[in-house]
DNA sequence: CGGGGACTTGATACTGTTCAATTTCCGTGG
DNA sequence: CCACGGAAATTGAACAGTATCAAGTCCCCG
């Protein structure tokens, strides 16, 4: 690929600069200007837009080794706040300089793409969900592209821990916090899941998959 | 910026090839491989992503001076289908050629970030619509975002004519045809518009952006 | 260990869907 | 160019899914 000693320094350079951030810390908010992208290292991290009208939005739940912050590149203005939900420790990477190091590193550069256009798609998934499924089926995805993201990261695909409010799955998900509760009292009734407060175990993934046609892929 | 006289011809070349499409016709389907960009220059097209079980999802009608096609970076396959509303030419913007020029031409690269970021943006917009709008308020943004993006095409922001069908807008917005239908009507009663089929006639802009808080700037 | 937020559950209200019946529009073929 | 036929749109009535309001419990943070 081409990549000189150099090129590699700047690269590793880039992803020193880990940071630590308590629950209830900001990473950026809404109006800020354009510094970086963030990746996440450990924790778990909200997205919101917000309303004039007062009205918010959550736009992800992002864990370990996703970046987030690209919203900003548009008008080198964040359009959202990124909240920590928990103690987690991100990296840094000043877009200038991923930008500069991607003209010379067409792997990297390519890497960028792929990590827009992922969020792209997500975010096409959630359109979907928002605007054409029911309120089971919305907390049925849910729940299991938690449980794929946690799999993917080594952890438990069947136990986990919610690191989020139900007001918070709510709104991420169209819907009110009653219903949420209700729709996962639901679940556990009909054994498809046990939940305990923010402790929730998958019990019948083949079932809950049903719920909502296919798979959580996308989310 | 230091363009040389043989970049700036590869750039045009990316822009020459312009192809007609007839309405019904498909830009590119999902599961194609990504090949090109689309740059629209004339007429309007709509994108929608697919479910498993049939259903599917509008997420977005795009007109001139709008570059669609970038869902397909992340896995190098389209995620979405792209279908003309009506006659239209289209610019393929070879992505391979893209990247490569952007290495070149840091302002073409920005260009691309923006664009992609664009993206985001807007459909971060529609997440917060979607999932937290009520009907009356989703069809009036919808509305309001349609007449701000003629205007800003040096069309008639008041007056213009819908490319789409109910069921489309219906889909779009995560409601169905008849509750367009009938809320169309209630506007038109309230003198905020006049509807004839596709043809709308904003009246009352001031009182129409009052039903969502406020700008419809981010759609 | 005290208190406020988070959660659960019930009863009721309401928005939007579904089903159905017409009407209108528009593209196509004669 | 007109007539035809199927798609698109409108409108009504009954119904379903969620929201709203309310009361009470549980948890966990400081």
């Amino acid at each position: 690929m081409g990549i000189t000693a150099g090129e590699m320094a700047q690269l590793e350079d880039l992803t020193r600069m880990k940071r630590a951030y308590r629950r209830g810390d900001y990473l950026y908010r809404s109006g800020a200007p354009l510094q970086s992208l963030y990746a996440i290292r450990t924790g778990f991290i909200k997205t919101q837009v917000l309303h004039e009208d007062g009205r918010e939005q959550v736009t992800g739940f992002q864990m370990a080794g996703e970046i987030i912050g690209m919203d900003a590149i548009s008008n080198d203005t964040h359009t959202c706040n990124a909240v920590a939900l928990e103690d987690s420790e991100v990296c840094e990477l000043p877009f200038g300089k991923l930008e500069e190091l991607g003209r010379k590193l067409p792997t990297l550069q390519r890497h960028l793409h792929k990590i827009m256009s992922r969020e792209i798609v997500r975010d096409h998934g959630i359109m979907l969900l928002l605007g054409s499924m029911r309120a089971e089926e919305r907390l049925a995805a849910f729940l299991l592209n938690l449980s794929q993201r946690f799999a993917a990261r080594g952890y438990s695909p069947s136990a986990f821990q919610l690191r989020m409010t139900r007001q918070e799955i709510g709104n991420y998900l169209g819907m009110k916090l009653e219903t949420v509760s209700r729709t996962l009292s639901q679940f556990q009734e009909a054994g498809l899941i046990s939940v305990r407060n923010k402790a929730v175990e998958i019990l019948d993934a083949k079932n809950l998959r049903a719920f909502f046609g296919y798979s959580a892929s996308s989310l």
